[in-house]
DNA sequence: CGCGTTTGACCCGCGC
DNA sequence: GCGCGGGTCAAACGCG
């Protein structure tokens, strides 16, 4: 079933090299590419492994990848059986404190932790943490704390511009930002850019949530189709909306 | 005891 | 056809 929806998503390179036939690709499936950018606890404390989403993950395999001193690991959607979501953690080769996570598929459940209360609690947290952000933080040190900037990158590939990513307004992230072409629409990412935080020490972001937010057209989001049926992902939305969108949210971490 | 991680083997697509 | 590299499986192990 999928051979029939495939061909629309390419990976990364394996566009430009040639046409291939969407069904001979090793594996077609809608790709997110998130970056995470950690403090300097990075690699020490926690983040070794994938920032926790609102979603548990049980790694099944790690793999040393070419070019790359850091291994990527492997993580499936344990919050649901049958769940086929999946995602990849691996570290830029050349930022060891940016987390470059891949996500694959996307969840065929709500999110456990979604609920409204949670939503509640979580657009609370934003706020408070914004809050605290306009008392603590310089522009420019902000940087340099252990804030993680998540940079979300839609590879749907297509000319559509619907790609968000999300980061701060460093031009830190600009290095992130030039990495991430991987595919040849590298300027799209100049022109449709919003700027958005994330905050937490951890990362909040439920990746099928944006791009349902991210993507509104893309006839291959049967997912998300589902997924914005879901109330609790719908208010997600507009919750991404009403914040990510509208202001971004710094964090610093005390 | 249940769940998650680790790790080596295996499978498969792709390039040469 | 062969080799390489990425992705997945599954058994063993550890932890709460």
């Amino acid at each position: 079933m999928d051979d029939t929806s495939s061909g629309k998503l390419d990976s990364n390179s394996a566009e430009l090299k040639q046409e291939v036939p969407a069904s001979k690709r090793r594996k077609v499936v809608e790709k997110t590419v998130v970056r995470v950018k950690i403090g300097e606890n990075a690699g020490k404390v926690k983040n070794e492994g994938p920032p926790s989403d609102f979603w548990s993950w049980r790694k099944y395999g790690q793999k040393p990848i070419k070019g790359s001193p850091y291994p990527r690991g492997y993580y499936r959607c344990s919050t649901s059986k049958g769940c086929s979501a999946k995602k990849q953690v691996e570290r830029c080769r050349t930022d060891a404190s940016m987390l470059i996570i891949t996500y694959t598929s996307s969840h065929n459940h709500p999110g456990p932790k979604l609920q409204e209360t949670d939503l509640n609690q979580l657009q609370s947290e934003l706020q408070n943490h914004s809050a605290e952000e306009e008392n603590t933080a310089s522009p420019k040190d902000e940087e340099k704390q252990n804030q993680p900037t998540t940079t979300i990158i839609d590879e749907n590939g297509s000319e559509e511009h619907s790609f968000h990513y999300l980061q701060s307004p460093m031009n830190d992230c600009s290095e992130s930002v030039m990495i991430s072409q991987e595919d040849p629409f590298t300027e799209t990412s100049e022109k449709t850019q919003g700027t958005l935080g994330i905050l937490l020490d951890e990362v909040p972001i439920s990746c099928p949530q944006l791009m349902t937010l991210s993507t509104p057209k893309s006839e291959e989001n049967d997912f998300f189709d589902e997924l914005e049926e879901l109330p609790t992902s719908s208010a997600l939305t507009s919750f991404m909306r009403a914040h990510f969108l509208e202001e971004r949210i710094p964090v610093v971490p005390s």
